[in-house]
DNA sequence: GTAGGGTTAG
C-alpha cells in the first residue's frame, strides 16, 4: 500500500499523467478506500485537468465531517463548506479555525469576523488568523490589526511576526523595528521579515546589515535577500552574497535561491550571466548529482526565450530528463513569440498533457500570423474551453478584421452560457465597430453590467463603437460619463469620431479641452485633428497643429499626417505647395497622400498636376479605375477629348475594369 | 488551522 502511495506521489510530482494511470488509481481507490490515496488522485486531476472536472469528484463517504469541510475548502468550494458547517453544531476549534482561514484567504473579513465572534472557544491560532487577515487587507486595516494585537489575551511568536510583517509591507519600517526590539523572543522568521521589509522599502544596506547579524539563517533568508536585491536592481551584489553565504544555510533547499537569481537575470535579459550561475549550481552532498531541479532548468530556458535565443533554449530543453508542463509551455511560447508556428505545433503535438495555456498560446500564435482556420480548428479541439480560450479566439478574429467570425464565436459562447468578461466585451465591441453595427453594439452595451461600468478599456471600446457607427451623441454620453477616468485612447476615440463624421468644430474644441486637461496627445490624436482641420478648411490652424506636433510634442510625422496636411493645403488651392510638400516628405507617399492631391486638383481644375497625381496612384493601385475615370472626366470637362480618349485606351491596355457606380468619380474629393 | 512578497509561462 505505501508503495502505491509513493508511486502515485512520484507520478503526480512529475505531472506526466495519463488517463490510463487514473483508471488504475481509481480501481485501487475503490479497493483500499484510503483518504491519502484519494487526495493524491484528486491533486492529480486538478493538475492535469481543469478544476471543474476535478470538482466533479464526489466527497468520499468515508470522510469524517471535519475532513469533508477541509476537503471542500481545499478545493475552493467555500459555500458548500459553509453550508455543511452551518448544518451541524459542536465543531472543534480546529474546524472553526479552518472555516475562518477560508474567509481570511479570500479577504472576506466581515464573514471571518462574524465566525470569530460566534465561536465558543477561541485559541491563539484564531486570533492570529484574524490578525493576518487584516494585515493582508493592508492600508487602514493595519491599524485595526494593531488594535487586535493589543487586545490579545496571549501572544506567541507567530502573532508578533504577523504584526511585524504587516508594518513592513505597509512601509512602516520604524514601527516594525520598534516591534522587533520589543519582541519577547525572535526566530528566523522574524529576522527574515525584517530583511525583506527593508528591501521592500528600498533600504538595501540596512537589509544586508541585518542579514549579516542573523544568529541563524535558512534558505528562505537567502532567498528573501536575493529576490529583494533583484527588485532593487542589485544583481551583482545578489550573486556575490549567494556565492558567499550559499554554502552555509540551514533548513530548506539552497537551489531555490539560485533559481531566484537565474530568473532575476532572465527578467533583465542577461542570459549569459544566468547560464554561468546555472552551471555553478552546486552538487548534492548525498548523491553527488547537481542540485538543479526542474525549476532551475525552466528558469534557464525562460532566460534564453526572453533574450530571444531560441536555439540555446531548445538545446537545453532537449537535454532535460524530466520536463513538466511549464517546460513545454515556455518552449512553445518561445516559438510563438518569434512566430515560425511550425516548430510550436510540432512541440505542441508531442506534449503529453497540454493545459489551457498551451492551447491558448497556440490559438493566439496562429491568429497572429493570420491563420484563423488553423486557430479555429485547434479551438474546436480544446477539451475544456476556459474564458481565455474563448477570448483568444474572439480577439483573433477581431484583430484579423474578420468581425463576423468574432461575432459567431461570441454567439456560440452566449449559447453555452459562458459569462463574458472585460476582454470579451472589449473585443466584441471592436467587432461591432468594425461591422458598423449599431444595433448589435447597443445590445452589447446593455451587457456591460455594473461590474464593468468604470472599466477604462471597455468604455473606450464603447466610445469607439458609437463613434464608428455614427452615433456621435451616444459616444459623447459615454465619454462624458467617464469623467476623470479617461486616457489618451478615450480622447482619441472621441476626437476621431467627430473628425470622421465631419464635426470639425467639435473635434477641435475637444482637442483644446484635452490639452487643458494636460493629457499628452499621441500621433493618432493629430491624425484626427489634422483631418478635422482639412474638413473645416482651416489652413492656418492645420499648419500650426502640424508644427506643434513636431516641435512641441516631439512626434515624428507619419504618412497619415502628411496626407492630411496635403489635403488641407490642397483644398485651399495651394497645389504647388502641396506638391513640394509631397516631394520633401521623408517617407514614401501612399495612396492617401496622392489621393488628397488628386482630389484638390479636381476641385481647383489643375489638369496637369492631376495627371501627375493620378499616375502615381496608378502605380500604387494598378487595379483601381478611379484615377483613370477622374482624369478622363477632367479632360472631358475642359474639352480635351483626345486626352480623355487616351485614358480609356490606357484602361483597356492595362486591363483595368471600370467599377460599377463610378460614372462620376468623387471618391477623392 | 496561523507568521517569511518562496521560484517559472499567455
Amino acid at each position: 500500500m505505501s508503495n502505491l502511495v509513493m508511486v502515485c506521489r512520484r507520478i503526480w510530482s512529475t505531472k506526466t499523467f495519463h488517463a490510463a494511470a487514473l483508471t488504475v488509481f481509481n480501481a485501487q481507490l475503490q479497493f483500499h478506500r484510503r483518504p491519502v490515496l484519494f487526495n493524491i488522485v484528486f491533486q492529480f486531476k486538478q493538475t492535469c485537468f481543469s478544476s471543474s472536472k476535478a470538482n466533479s469528484f464526489q466527497v468520499p463517504e468515508f470522510y469524517s465531517l471535519n475532513k469533508k469541510i477541509s476537503y471542500l475548502i481545499r478545493t475552493g468550494r467555500i459555500n458548500e463548506a459553509r453550508e455543511l458547517f452551518d448544518s451541524t453544531e459542536h465543531w472543534n476549534t480546529i474546524t472553526w479555525n479552518r472555516m475562518i482561514t477560508a474567509y481570511v484567504k479570500r479577504r472576506e473579513m466581515l464573514k471571518a469576523r462574524q465566525l470569530f465572534e460566534e465561536m465558543p472557544n477561541r485559541d491563539i491560532v484564531s486570533w492570529n488568523l484574524m490578525l493576518s487577515g487584516y494585515i493582508s487587507c493592508g492600508g487602514k486595516f493595519v491599524e485595526r490589526a494593531r488594535n487586535m494585537f493589543d487586545q490579545m489575551p496571549e501572544t506567541d511568536c507567530v502573532s508578533w511576526n504577523t504584526m511585524l510583517s504587516g508594518y513592513a509591507k505597509s512601509g512602516m519600517m520604524d514601527k516594525a523595528e520598534e516591534l522587533f526590539n520589543e519582541m519577547p523572543e525572535r526566530n528566523v522568521v522574524s529576522w527574515n521579515a525584517m530583511v525583506s521589509g527593508y528591501l521592500m522599502n528600498g533600504h538595501v544596506e540596512k537589509a544586508i546589515e541585518f542579514f549579516k547579524l542573523m544568529p541563524k539563517r535558512d534558505s528562505a533568508s537567502l532567498r528573501a535577500l536575493i529576490s529583494g536585491l533583484i527588485q532593487n536592481d542589485k544583481l551583482v551584489e545578489a550573486e556575490r552574497i549567494l556565492l558567499q553565504y550559499g554554502g552555509n544555510v540551514g533548513k530548506g533547499d539552497l537551489v531555490d535561491a539560485y533559481n531566484t537569481l537565474i530568473a532575476g537575470y532572465g527578467q533583465k535579459g542577461m542570459a549569459y550571466e544566468a547560464r554561468k550561475l546555472f552551471d555553478r549550481i552546486p552538487l548534492c552532498c548525498d548523491c553527488g548529482y547537481s542540485r538543479r531541479n526542474v525549476i532551475s532548468w525552466n528558469s534557464m530556458i525562460m532566460c534564453y526565450v526572453r533574450a530571444g535565443d531560441i536555439v540555446s533554449a531548445r538545446e537545453l530543453f532537449d537535454k532535460m530528463v524530466e520536463r513538466d508542463t511549464f517546460s513545454w509551455n515556455t518552449m512553445i511560447s518561445g516559438y510563438v513569440q518569434i512566430l515560425d508556428m511550425k516548430e510550436a505545433s510540432n512541440l505542441f503535438s508531442r506534449m503529453p498533457e497540454p493545459d489551457t495555456l498551451s492551447w491558448n498560446m497556440m490559438i493566439s500564435g496562429f491568429s497572429e500570423i493570420g491563420s484563423l482556420k488553423l486557430a479555429h480548428d485547434l479551438f474546436k479541439r480544446i477539451p475544456e474551453k476556459s474564458l481565455v480560450s474563448w477570448n483568444s479566439m474572439i480577439s483573433g478574429y477581431e484583430k484579423n478584421e474578420d468581425y463576423k467570425g468574432a461575432m459567431n464565436i461570441f454567439l456560440q459562447m452566449q449559447l453555452e452560457g459562458k459569462k463574458p468578461d472585460r476582454h470579451t466585451l472589449s473585443s466584441i465591441l471592436s467587432a461591432c465597430a468594425g461591422l458598423v453595427d449599431l444595433v448589435l453594439g447597443t445590445q452589447i452595451h446593455q451587457l456591460v453590467t455594473k461590474a464593468f461600468i468604470a472599466d477604462l478599456p471597455i468604455n473606450n471600446s464603447l466610445v469607439t463603437m458609437y463613434s464608428r457607427c455614427g452615433a456621435i451623441v451616444e459616444a459623447r454620453m459615454v465619454f462624458d460619463e467617464m469623467n476623470l477616468q479617461r486616457d489618451v485612447i478615450s480622447w482619441n476615440a472621441m476626437i476621431g469620431g467627430y473628425a470622421y463624421h465631419g464635426f470639425a468644430t467639435e473635434a477641435l474644441q475637444l482637442f483644446d479641452l484635452m490639452k487643458q486637461c494636460n493629457v499628452q496627445p499621441s500621433y493618432i490624436t493629430f491624425i484626427s485633428v489634422l483631418n478635422a482641420c482639412a474638413h473645416a478648411g482651416l489652413i492656418e490652424e492645420g499648419r500650426r497643429e502640424f508644427n506643434s506636433m513636431v516641435n512641441t510634442h516631439g512626434i515624428k510625422p507619419q504618412v497619415e499626417h502628411y496626407a492630411a496636411l496635403v489635403d488641407i493645403i490642397g483644398r485651399h488651392g495651394q497645389l504647388e505647395e502641396a506638391m513640394s510638400l509631397i516631394n520633401s516628405m521623408p517617407c514614401e507617399p501612399d495612396k492617401a497622400v496622392w489621393g488628397a492631391l488628386l482630389g484638390a486638383c479636381k476641385v481647383h481644375n489643375n489638369v496637369e498636376m492631376a495627371r501627375a497625381a493620378a499616375e502615381a496612384l496608378m502605380k500604387l493601385q494598378p487595379e483601381s479605375s478611379a484615377p483613370y475615370v477622374l482624369l478622363h472626366n477632367m479632360y472631358a470637362d475642359v474639352g480635351r477629348w483626345d486626352d480623355a480618349a487616351e485614358m480609356r485606351t490606357m484602361m483597356e491596355k492595362n486591363n483595368v475594369q471600370k467599377d460599377a457606380g463610378y460614372s462620376r468619380v468623387d471618391s477623392y474629393c
